[in-house]
DNA sequence: TGCACGATGAAC
DNA sequence: TTCATCGTGCAC
């Protein structure tokens, strides 16, 4: 299980030293997991794509916690989605999971971050919780890091400005597993 | 109290 | 490109 210290860093440094380990749900007794394979970092209140930018409030109060805890929200009214706090206690800043490459128990797709999270069954009353604490289901191991680490902007924040442009998403290179990937070469594949 | 919209996914 | 679906945040 990794140590509440590996959270505690700038959530830029989190995203990078998440890819190639494992998140981990033992599902009432079954071990669901998938090892990281894409991950975007949200900076601190100051950044426009993070949620707490606007404010302290319930939905983002979990982001507040110290590090290690989960912050799991939903989305589009029918995806959870799954984000690890880091940085600083009362600081809100945090790494969202957005693909795994399966290992173990998955129900379905993991290469994306509601898929994962449907897959995983993490949902919202995992909000809160601590992944660093010895006794919780869901929790992180640490594993090889990717040989290439590729980076580009995050998706669907293109309502933050200048902070859409900004390369805070990073993925292991050549991986089928990154969101976006496999529904490309299917693309390819049927237009032949 | 009402309403626009989203850190998505899937169908067409 | 469109739509499903609902909690949040903000306007009124």
């Amino acid at each position: 299980m990794l140590a509440r210290e590996v959270y505690a860093q700038p959530a830029i440094d989190v995203a990078r030293a998440l890819l190639g380990c494992t998140l981990v749900h033992v599902d009432d007794g079954v071990r669901r997991g998938g090892r990281i394979v894409e991950t975007e970092a949200y900076l601190g209140p100051h950044d426009r794509a993070c949620h707490a930018s606007k404010g302290r409030s319930a939905r983002t109060e979990s982001m507040f916690l110290e590090p290690g805890h989960a912050y799991v929200y939903l989305i589009y009214g029918m995806y959870d989605c799954f984000n690890v706090v880091t940085d600083r206690v009362d600081y809100p800043a945090a790494v969202l999971i957005r693909a795994l490459a399966p290992l173990e128990g998955c129900l379905g797709d993991t290469d994306g971050p509601g898929k994962l999270c449907r897959a995983l069954r993490i949902t919202r009353r995992h909000d809160r919780l601590d992944l660093a604490s010895p006794t919780s289901s869901l929790f992180l191991e640490a594993g090889p890091p990717p040989a290439h680490i590729d980076r580009g902007p995050r998706v669907g924040v293109d309502y933050a400005g200048s902070w859409a442009r900004r390369h805070l998403r990073f993925w292991a290179r050549r991986d089928p597993w990154v969101s976006g990937v496999s529904a490309a070469i299917r693309r390819l594949r049927s237009r032949g």
